[in-house]
DNA sequence: CGCCTTAGAATTGCATACAATAGCATTTGG
DNA sequence: CCAAATGCTATTGTATGCAATTCTAAGGCG
């Protein structure tokens, strides 16, 4: 009910730029806009059906985020993060996830453990098929334990080194391998239930380093961003012209 | 030689964007400009010499930063952070810092070593004056622990919560208390050569547990735009109308 | 034949103009 | 006299236009 991009403070102004940066950003996640693909303000502003000024402000913020490299007078473009750069993001990942844990081991209200073994679930009867929605869930485990915390700003980071980490498993991961994922979060969430803080901090950080480890290669085709960026426009309410 | 906000990647657009952000940041920073101010923007870029879309790009930075509330469809507003939102700072901040020194115990350069006690000799000659000079140092020291592990994320992210802590100090904590900021961080310095990690952490956690402390109530007068930015407009090249 | 120069096209950087929204004051009806 | 409605004003949200920069490529020169 609460999908992508979208944490509870979200002050930001506009709502057609909003959804410019979450179109944009999902088709990054999701490998639409492989890594390293230009894109002209002109044309995405076309396809989305916006102006150059609001894709202005979608990448600014979406650089910010480092899923974009915006060059000075060259242009923007999808991140295209290195070795060395996944693993400084892993890393701070590994270090803000631990505070998420210390924050809620022993004190995870039932209605939160339910909601969480509920998102296992989930991710359990997904697991089946290919789509993305498989590995779009297991990222979201962790968006949940951060929203848990009801610490915002932990929050938000939490968000963006996830959106990172997908990134980078988009290039370097293969994409079936989020099966030893479901058990580890189940593991997670018997430990931060029972309260166990080392254990459960021992067991996020195994969880994040076994993922952090699927570092092999994978490529796409390349298409046409009009057919890549339409669907995207489409759920966003967004009027291609 | 790299001062304030520029990263070692910052491949952000134009040049006076990052002027009119630096401007601000520091206004902010500093004091200048009081929390729950707000900043319409075409007075603003009238004060720094630019249009309302620089000012405009430059907010949305500064508001990811959470050093500006920006309100769709009112303005923009000097983020005016709740003790709880403090408490959340900190938080990230001490997860960040622990990561910071776990990266660096037992592995800086005597180079590095002697960086370090150099900025410390600095914060020691500044301590008796007022100015914000003082301030800047004790967290520039932080900023540059960060810089040194290599890790541009880290980097960032700890640079982004000093600032968000700077602002807190500046509403919350009385100026003239960074005298044991010196001693702790000579600690830290000494901890980290002798790569004693725990104690490292326990010295960095126990220092900004005395930084986040300081808790005190303080107010400043309020002035006009016109006067309040002309200085930090000058400084960074920007020609005021 | 290859490299440097230079004109053209394309794209970004920035400013301005227009549209939409929120806040405020005045007015109007009860 | 007060409350609700309405027009006005100030400011934000968005689009567009112009200037500056970079890339491309054709042409000239060594």
């Amino acid at each position: 009910m609460n999908h992508a991009g979208s944490t509870s403070h979200e002050t930001k102004s506009g709502q057609r730029v909003l959804a410019v940066y979450r179109a944009l950003r999902r088709a990054i996640l999701e490998g639409a806009l492989r890594p390293s693909l230009k894109l002209p303000e002109d044309s995405i502003g076309e396809q989305l059906g916006v102006s150059r000024t609001l894709v202005r402000e979608a990448f600014g913020r979406l650089a910010i985020e480092g899923l974009l490299e915006l060059k000075p007078n060259r242009g923007a473009f999808v991140a295209n993060p290195s070795l060395e750069e996944a693993r400084d993001v892993f890393e701070v990942r590994n270090a803000l996830e631990r505070q998420v844990v210390a924050n809620l081991a022993g004190r995870l209200t039932p209605q939160q453990i339910a909601t969480l073994e509920h998102h296992v679930k989930l991710e359990n009867d997904s697991q089946g098929r290919d789509g993305p929605e498989s590995i779009r869930l297991a990222g979201e485990f962790h968006i949940v334990l951060a929203q848990m915390t009801g610490n915002d700003l932990l929050n938000r980071y939490v968000q963006e080194v996830s959106s990172r980490c997908s990134l980078i498993l988009a290039i370097y991961g293969r994409p079936h391998s989020s099966e030893c994922a479901v058990s580890e979060h189940r593991q997670l969430i018997e430990a931060l239930t029972s309260g166990d803080t080392v254990k459960a901090e021992t067991v996020m950080h195994h969880h994040l380093e076994s993922v952090a480890n699927r570092a092999l290669l994978e490529r796409r085709p390349k298409q046409d961003l009009s057919s890549l960026l339409a669907p995207f426009a489409r759920s966003e309410g967004l009027t291609p012209s």
